[in-house]
DNA sequence: TGGCGCGTTGACGTTTACGTCAGCCGCGCG
DNA sequence: CGCGCGGCTGACGTAAACGTCAACGCGCCA
């Protein structure tokens, strides 16, 4: 074979994973206690690849949307499985179907409450620009005040999930 | 005052709500001890009023979207705070807009799940399509097969926010 | 040789959102 | 009069998703 593999056969430490995607390794060493990774071993040490980079980054996407991990577990082993029975992939499809109406479920709960917040909004920059038009255009400004704020873009959805 | 007063002056039992909403007791006075409902009360037994449903429904659209019952406690205080202070008015605004490009966030998300998800049953769709035509059948049908399935539009989304 | 930094494995603690259970109350009914 | 139903109040249990802490290994380097 040629020197050169596939495509990036970069590997990655656990510390590395963990800053690029501001998770912390009992996080990544937790989702392998619960089968949702399995990287390679060099002795002791975990060593991932770019799958396992992917993986990572579907299990992120899944907490994000409020899967818990066993969901995504579920989707990841389907996902894994495209060489399986034709049985298998016929559970697959089923499941991403579910999967899809659930996401377009709570993408409507999502815009009735879009539309509620911004209605509401409204109201009260109509009431403000009335009442205290300096206060409004404070609240226009810094999305959380300097005292304990992190960076613009605060991650930190749903957790939610959540139950 | 005439006999008729606003609109449906009707009053609730737990029972009634958590039928209606397919909630338990337990989580209605959960709600209660968290400072999310007040209903009246009449002795001991509690009285929820339209007003009370309507929060109700709220939270519950709130934790189908990931809300923790603090972010969605927090959201209703400053809903019934349309009376406060100006500058209470201005803290609602700034709160709500996080809420919304939080929201936006997420919907994002879901949205590139929701791709992600349909690239895949088109694949599997065409795989099955070749190899099994059958099976594929049988995977347009029952969303969940009989054995301990609930009814067919089972919630159960977010939970997780819980984290 | 000692110490630092990174990594590992348990083991226990924590928070959220309830479930479950025991015990008590008031009410209608046969 | 008993009792079953619906409701109430604690109090304890639980599952998920990690945080935290202790104790250890390994390479390096001054």
């Amino acid at each position: 074979m040629a020197v050169e593999l596939r495509r990036p056969e970069r590997t990655f430490t656990i510390r590395q994973l963990c800053l690029e995607f501001k998770c912390t390794p009992r996080a990544l060493r937790f989702y392998e206690d619960k089968g949702l990774l399995s990287p390679a071993r060099q002795g002791l040490n975990r060593i991932y690849s770019y799958k396992d980079r992917a993986r990572l980054q579907l299990i992120l996407r899944g907490k994000r949307v409020g899967l818990s991990l066993a969901e995504i577990r579920e989707i990841l082993q389907l996902y894994g499985k495209g060489d399986g029975g034709a049985a298998q992939n016929a559970k697959a499809l089923r499941r991403f179907r579910e999967r899809i109406v659930a996401f377009e479920q709570q993408r409507a709960d999502i815009d009735e409450h879009l539309a509620e917040l911004r209605e509401a909004c409204s109201r009260l920059e109509a009431f403000l620009e009335k009442s205290a038009p300096d206060l409004l255009a404070s609240a226009a400004d810094l999305p959380t005040p300097p005292p304990s704020g992190r960076s613009s873009t605060d991650r930190r959805l749903a957790s939610p999930r959540h139950a």
